[in-house]
DNA sequence: CCTTCATGTTTACAAACGTAATCGACCCAC
DNA sequence: GTGGGTCGATTACGTTTGTAAACATGAAGG
């Protein structure tokens, strides 16, 4: 199979802050979202201008974070990577950064620092008991 | 609109990844430590020349992320913030931002994307019955 | 047709970041 | 005392980020 060319694909861009929220609204949204839908749903909490939004999502289609079909003159955006993969990435460039990588030394610093409450014990409890059969 | 002045001291500015390295040094290094110092520690994983070093040591002052003492014509750099805390907070930033703060969930991702192992496990197990006394 | 509105694209611009060269002051060896 | 080296401070410069206005274009209404 000739090698892909222009390599990317295989890029992990790094997603801002401001872009996450964007990716949050399209995750959350069923099925492709306009621009307007996006705004919509994140302006509530952000104050953003649509035009601010759609600068996001142009620059999320250029980290080839989202993909767009057009609909008519307009265009629908749908996320192309999953949430449950940024979710994990992040998740993991913190541990490795602040833990080691150790995901043990997280939690026990989540338990030092009082981050966990007695519900989240009891959660992570029953969660390690599943896990364990 | 008159920008919200701020009551220094309690504003938590921003720490960048670079810099965070830089402070890891700090942290690592028992006492003060000079740039010299600072570089040498950190120079073999990342490849930053001394004049980098400095700068992100300057913008760490201006952060108030550490503190200076003159120590004959240079100065010795000390960490202001502590590790836990920065760890702290930076943990509780990813758990807000991805998990809506439940860290529970987070230990759950974690499970299910098979960050933790044999090993990993039986630690938080371990911690959560030390909790639990 | 012509105006208006909706929509994506282009351009803008300041702040933060990564990375570093240069500058001015100071101290040491000759 | 003078030329080097050392040190922090200043300046630099390209990129990314946050935030958005201006622009082009096509649709829609009159």
């Amino acid at each position: 199979m000739p090698r892909k060319s222009v390599s990317q694909s295989e890029n992990p861009e790094r997603i801002s802050d401001a872009e996450h929220a964007v990716m949050e609204a399209l995750w959350d949204h069923a099925g492709p979202a306009t621009a307007q839908d996006v705004f919509d749903s994140v302006g509530e909490s952000r104050e953003w201008s649509l035009a601010t939004v759609k600068t996001l999502l142009s620059r999320l289609v250029q980290k080839q974070a989202i993909a767009t079909r057009p609909d008519g003159r307009r265009f629908l955006y749908s996320p192309l990577i999953e949430r449950a993969d940024y979710v994990g990435g992040e998740s993991r460039r913190l541990l490795d950064k602040l833990f080691g990588g150790r995901a043990a030394s997280l939690v026990a610093h989540l338990a030092e620092s009082e981050a966990l409450s007695e519900k989240d014990l009891t959660e992570i409890e029953a969660l390690l008991k599943e896990l364990r059969q």
